[in-house]
DNA sequence: AACGCGGGGTG
DNA sequence: CACCCAGCGTT
């Protein structure tokens, strides 16, 4: 165990990368860029983390912004619970600890939408406390490393990757520890032709003395994504649109979207708008994990009966937090009826 | 244990 | 297309 562990600090001392939240052990700029990071590539996050220790500098500054512009600051990241989130905690740690940061594991996580895995990154970063944090690149790396052979997913191998990350962790580097696993599963380690002859651990790796390392990690399937058929409303009066704030515990809970209408069925959908002569966009595809949002855009001119909404210019909509589908819409929007507005 | 939750990159 | 990304909260 102390082999690997000194392999991978010392590969990790030649190759790390050089990351903006790596100048400083400040947990406010680690809690920030982990929450950032969550499910994130880090050439996508790397542009919100500056821009949200630029707007909240500091915790005090993110307790007291009103939810609405940590929204707003996150527009465009997706998975908005986090910056909901990330406020409710900036609160909790006023509220609960006089604004001083959490130093350990047990406490941070009880913060909202700081897990397992966050609270070890904190904790082993700022406070030097020896706990692994096991993110995705670690489950690929130790699935490997021992070849295992069931599910990840699995509370059993879940426990054996845990139980083994926390053995070779180093005790006197935690942190640095931690983050040489995710370097090298993002740059040696990775998902599809990891590059085995470059790896620090390649003579105890399992896998690799058993030609697996591609068959490693094994996963559950996943539930394929559904087809949904959506037509929003582009409703004008007098320069401005109509806005609608999506209910709690639909997609995009919170957020403001143009209304519309879903149909049950492409079919549906299709004659739909062949029976329209107001399309401004056609059929378009936003892909989501879980979904297949497809959509298409149109001028109503009707007043249906909308009894909640907000009349606002695209300005003020280009101000609120939305889903990265608005901006886009109404860019296009804007060059088709820039003579409106 | 399963599911919902965004958006973007890659082979 | 499928798969993945410095996961978390809810059911």
């Amino acid at each position: 165990m102390a082999n690997i562990q000194r392999a991978i600090l010392s590969w990790y001392d030649q190759n790390k990368r050089e990351l903006p939240w790596r100048t400083s052990k400040n947990p406010y700029f680690i809690w920030i860029s982990e929450v950032v990071l969550q499910q994130t590539r880090v050439e996508q996050g790397a542009p919100f983390f500056y821009r949200l220790i630029s707007v909240f500098p500091s915790i005090e500054d993110l307790a007291a912004a009103d939810e609405k512009d940590v929204l707003l600051a996150w527009k465009g990241l997706g998975y908005y619970s986090r910056a909901r989130n990330l406020h409710k905690a900036a609160r909790q740690i006023m509220e609960m600890h006089g604004g001083v940061f959490p130093t350990n594991h047990t406490e941070l996580i009880k913060l909202a939408g700081i897990g397992g895995y966050t609270a070890a990154a904190i904790s082993s970063i700022s406070f030097n406390e020896p706990v692994a944090a096991i993110d995705g690149n670690v489950i690929r790396i130790v699935s490997r490393l021992l070849d295992l052979p069931g599910p990840v997913e699995s509370a059993q191998t879940a426990k054996v990757i845990k139980e083994f990350a926390n053995e070779i962790l180093s005790k006197n580097r935690p942190g640095d520890f931690n983050q040489a696993l995710m370097d090298l599963g993002s740059l040696i380690c990775t998902p599809k032709s990891p590059d085995c002859l470059e790896c620090p651990v390649m003579e105890v790796c399992i896998a690799r003395a058993n030609n697996s390392q591609h068959l490693r990690p094994v996963k559950k399937p996943k539930k394929k994504a559904v087809n949904r058929f959506l037509i929003f409303k582009i409703i004008i009066n007098q320069g401005k649109i109509l806005m609608v704030q999506q209910q709690k515990g639909s997609i995009w809970e919170n957020l403001h979207l143009f209304p519309f209408d879903e149909l049950p069925s492409e079919e549906a959908f299709l004659s739909e708008l062949a029976r329209e002569n107001k399309v401004l966009m056609e059929p378009s595809l936003h892909v989501l994990s879980h979904q297949r949002l497809n959509y298409a855009v149109l001028i109503s001119e009707n007043k249906p009966p909308i009894t909640h909404g907000n009349w606002l210019t695209p300005d003020e909509i280009h101000d609120l937090p939305t889903p990265i589908l608005v901006p886009r819409i109404l860019t296009h929007i804007e060059n088709q009826l820039a003579p409106l507005f």
